[in-house]
DNA sequence: TCAAAAGTGTTCTTAGTACACCCATGT
DNA sequence: ACATGGGTGTACTAAGAACACTTTTGA
């Protein structure tokens, strides 16, 4: 091996994934109650090794997969957790990934044993660094919020404008201006309005949207900048 | 070893810097070419493989300072770098780290045999993915010069404002208004205007500025939002 | 008929953009 | 005296913020 090789010692890589969901009004996080050692029964989020032949990127996306049933959900980096000490069972460096998903309601989803969802208002304590790992997950989720129209992956495909915006106000923990709050998302114009309306939380009824994305990309790809608060 | 442990394979961890550096009006990149297999005469950036009892982060900084023998640079984690074969001599993640150095000019830097600044206008084919980070680190150079102001990282600690605007220029690849960059800028109040003059570059001469980090954190823990451009 | 959430417009303030001339100085 | 880059101000436009009432409908 060469010089610049032989000075390297392998180490354990893992991806740790911090996934959100919107359910009945609250912001929520999926964890992990350990079932064995190390660190038996302390909440986790739930990551795996990365294996020989994949990528950290699929590794988070088999292990959610594996957890949720889900394919296509989002999902991006956060960065590594890499402290020397970190865990203490062996050197063991994570890449977090941040998640989000789509919840058409909570109970329609069918995760595994040991796995629940939590209010991000009321987390238990958590394992290693992964209580640091979720405060950096909620940064970045306010500013992709921001800058993006990412609240709408936490939504249903069809959701209506008081949902967004309870949404927000969530991830915010701030109240927004009903009107100015439309006016905004929809002088975007990468929103569509359906003829159905919603009835679950009023006698009138809010009339349901679906989201363009085909719109959406091609304002990105021409330099268009967004922000939705 | 446990459950968790067992299923983990060690791997090589990396980390690669992609340091930037602003001299005589052209941003740059300091590059590495190989004098030792693997990949001998190819331009690299430069990067180590992490130690036992370090960081990710204390590794980008050794090797910054390994390099340049400065200590207090600003770096920031880019991204991680995983795909199964991107090192064709052995399986192999790279941490990507996102640096920046003040120069007061080129010749002032000590850098090690092999390591050149490299117009970024003007770059050579780079050896594996470290293109791609390259690109990736741009995107972030412009993203952190429009949010927050980094662009002063680049400049020597006194600096004047025509300065900085052809630094921004030079970042964006587009003129700006230079009345409307001195107002904006001067108006987020986080520069110290200096009694001295730069003539370097005019006969009138341009006022110098000091960066007023101490204002600078103030404001940004009371959640001021900067744009500077 | 009333309670509860959905939907709608206007004014005011602030920030951004476009734009052209005088200033100071070394040669 | 002139060439060169530094420095300044104003008018226009666009976006954000503040703010209150009408509509629909199920119970």
């Amino acid at each position: 091996m060469s010089d610049k090789y032989k000075h390297g010692e392998k180490i354990l890589v893992a991806v740790d994934c911090i996934i959100f969901g919107y359910d009945h009004g609250t912001l929520k996080l999926l964890l992990f109650k350990r079932l064995l050692e190390p660190l038996k029964g302390g909440w986790s989020l739930i990551g795996s090794f990365i294996l020989p032949n994949e990528s950290v990127e699929e590794a988070g996306k088999r292990v959610l997969h594996e957890i949720t049933g889900l394919d296509e959900v989002y999902m991006e980096e956060l960065k590594s957790y890499t402290a020397v000490d970190r865990d203490p069972g062996a050197r063991c460096i994570s890449i977090g990934q941040f998640a989000l998903i789509g919840l058409e309601n909570e109970e329609t989803l069918e995760i595994k044993d040991g796995v629940q969802w939590h209010s991000v208002s009321d987390l238990p304590e958590l394992v290693l660094d992964h209580n640091q790992m979720v405060v950096d997950a909620l940064a970045r989720l306010r500013n992709r919020a921001q800058y993006y129209p990412i609240g709408l992956e936490l939504l249903p495909k069809k959701f209506t404008i008081p949902q967004l915006q309870t949404l927000y106000e969530e991830i915010f923990q701030k109240k927004f201006d009903s009107r100015n709050f439309r006016k905004k998302l929809l002088s975007l114009n990468i929103l569509i309005q359906l003829k159905e309306k919603d009835k679950s939380s009023s006698k009138k009824g809010a009339f349901l949207y679906e989201f363009d994305y085909t719109k959406y990309r091609k304002l990105k790809n021409k330099g268009f900048k967004f922000s939705l608060i």
